[in-house]
DNA sequence: CTTTAAGCCTGCAGGC
DNA sequence: TGCCTGCAGGCTTAAA
């Protein structure tokens, strides 16, 4: 589920139930996620009214007063919910002081709960070395070109490195090379000064039109309402193999989308348009 | 140093 | 129906 857009929306799903609200009661139903949920979590959280949220990368801040935020990120199968029926793997449940419920549900549980001081969020060892935000000024041409440069790496393994660019995951990265018409295997220091201008705006587009879609939902729910996103009615590479590309005529000319695996990861591309 | 592969953990879809 | 295999949105570590 959760790349940056997905996150983003999560976020922003929390946001309207959490902010300004106290949290009256907090439970742990275990604490061996990716890495063991501190001690002393859950009283450090009880108590507290939320003062905001914060997104980094694939991360999300809850900021508490007492100076402390609540670090969360979802892994693969994490997902928040509000206001619904515990569910199987449902590791954390908040209850705020209107009475609303919030889980945070992660089967695989390669997702992850910390504490950290509010002022030193961006020195968390998780956060410390991530890369821009691919939607703010600090992603540009100009940073692109330095983290890419030299690079003998795939630009699809390249862009999926969070200290490059931080949230894009797998669909994301296969979108915005097709929409830059770039092939993934191509090597991240061979891409020209024309293409990083044309990869740039086609990353940032992508994330912002995934995020007014709600994000894409795979098999799981996305929103913590429980609404889908619809995002994936819009990709155009990822998951498409064998289905025509939008921009041949298809067969013979083009076979359309092709699959491959590149270091580990499914990669989605059209090889008569991506060069 | 850089780059690849394996591993973490569970659930689901597809093949037999 | 039931078992087995492969695969999945992330990230770390060990190995090459």
């Amino acid at each position: 589920m959760p790349e940056l857009p997905e996150v983003e929306t999560i976020m922003r799903g929390l946001v309207t139930t959490l902010v300004g609200r106290r949290i009256a009661r907090a439970s742990l139903a275990r604490t061996d996620l990716r890495w063991a949920v501190p001690d002393g979590f859950v009283q450090a959280i009880v108590g507290a009214r939320v003062e905001g949220f914060r997104r980094r990368g694939k991360y999300m801040f809850m900021q508490l007063d007492r100076r402390v935020s609540v670090l969360i990120h979802l892994g693969m199968s994490g997902r928040m919910t509000i206001d619904r029926e515990p569910l199987p793997h449902q590791h954390l449940t908040i209850t705020t002081d209107e009475g609303c419920t919030i889980g945070f549900v992660d089967p695989r549980r390669f997702g992850a709960l910390d504490l950290v001081a509010t002022e030193a969020e961006d020195s968390h060892r998780l956060i410390a070395d991530l890369g821009p935000e691919p939607l703010e000024l600090s992603f540009n041409v100009a940073t692109l070109t330095r983290s890419l440069a030299g690079k003998a790496t795939p630009i699809k393994a390249a862009l999926l490195d969070q200290s490059v660019v931080a949230g894009l995951g797998n669909i994301y990265v296969s979108e915005a090379l097709f929409r830059a018409a770039i092939d993934p295997h191509r090597l991240a220091g061979s891409l020209g000064r024309a293409e990083l201008k044309c990869l740039l705006p086609a990353i940032k587009t992508t994330l912002t039109e995934a995020i007014a879609a709600g994000g894409s939902s795979l098999r799981d729910y996305v929103q913590p309402s429980g609404e889908l996103g619809y995002f994936q009615h819009e990709w155009k590479a990822y998951g498409r193999a064998g289905q025509p590309c939008e921009r041949c005529p298809g067969p013979p000319a083009c076979a359309g989308i092709v699959r491959a695996v590149q270091a580990g990861r499914a990669t989605f591309w059209c090889q008569r348009t991506q060069k």
